[in-house]
DNA sequence: CAATAAGGTTGCAAATCACAACTTAATTCC
DNA sequence: GGAATTAAGTTGTGATTTGCAACCTTATTG
């Protein structure tokens, strides 16, 4: 990938994106939302090859998304669990699930996102504006801060 | 990318993202919700390489996320549009944006999405339950639908 | 004390990507 | 009205990344 140097593009979307743009980390995020940390269950959950896993998981500890935590005294079993930063994508992933939800299942999906508590699903995600007004893309501009 | 077949995978996460989550798809689209819709644009503005920009927009036309319009009578000029299902991936490009604005900024970005009619900026993206109440990553869960 | 499991690393073949050059058709320039 | 330029690609080639399988190392288990 040769794109534009993520580091110094001043767009927070290019900079989302190369941090955890990529099919397999968004794919082991999903798989630590719903409760996985260990490198087996990964691989398996996920049929990763090893070494990508391996790697992946290595970036995302270093872009603090994921933490390596000691399992079992002897330093040869780790967990890998979500931080607060990797916590906060669940909107992002929640918007792209409902986006298919959408529009690749047409609005069928077989797995549905609830409240744990009222079993209820949860309401689609919408850009408001100040006053709690949804915002279509039309509505909106970039400003410089 | 050789992961489990997407056109059969039941988690929309996954299905989502064998449509656009891509480096390239999504800077296009992102571009293309800024405005641009030719070919020579796009390249210009991304420093894409014109292979596989044309690969893309060949790939986002048949998931029908852009459209492709004859401009100019000639069938020698076009334009790529977004269509609804495009479009409604503002949702989701938002949701990355705001993340990153918060995490990799540290909410401190260089640029803000706001409302084009108050300049003032969106609000942050939340998960809500069915009465409006945030939710957080630990109190949702999957059902089968 | 041999076998299994966890958590990797290494080597190699296959797929994907980037860059540059070429193509084709229309338009503008002189 | 011929020459140069622009739009929108396609093709070829080499570099990079990926996936798979095999191997390694340190516990634990039987």
């Amino acid at each position: 990938m040769h794109r534009p140097d993520p580091t110094t593009d001043p767009c927070s979307l290019a900079r989302g994106l190369a941090e955890v743009g990529d099919w397999w980390s968004l794919m082991i995020i999903r798989e630590a939302m719903y409760g996985t940390r260990r490198f087996s269950d990964f691989q398996q959950n996920l049929g990763i090859a090893r070494n990508i896993l391996s790697d992946r998981l290595n970036k995302l500890v270093e872009r603090d998304i994921l933490r390596k935590v000691d399992a079992g005294e002897h330093g040869t079993r780790f967990e890998y669990r979500l931080t607060d930063k990797g916590r906060d994508l669940f909107v992002v992933l929640t918007a792209l699930r409902q986006w298919a939800d959408k529009w690749v299942f047409e609005n069928e999906p077989p797995l549905l996102l609830v409240d744990r508590a009222s079993a209820r699903p949860v309401q689609p995600l919408q850009v408001l504006d100040a006053d709690g007004q949804a915002l279509k893309l039309h509505q909106v501009a970039i400003a410089t801060n």
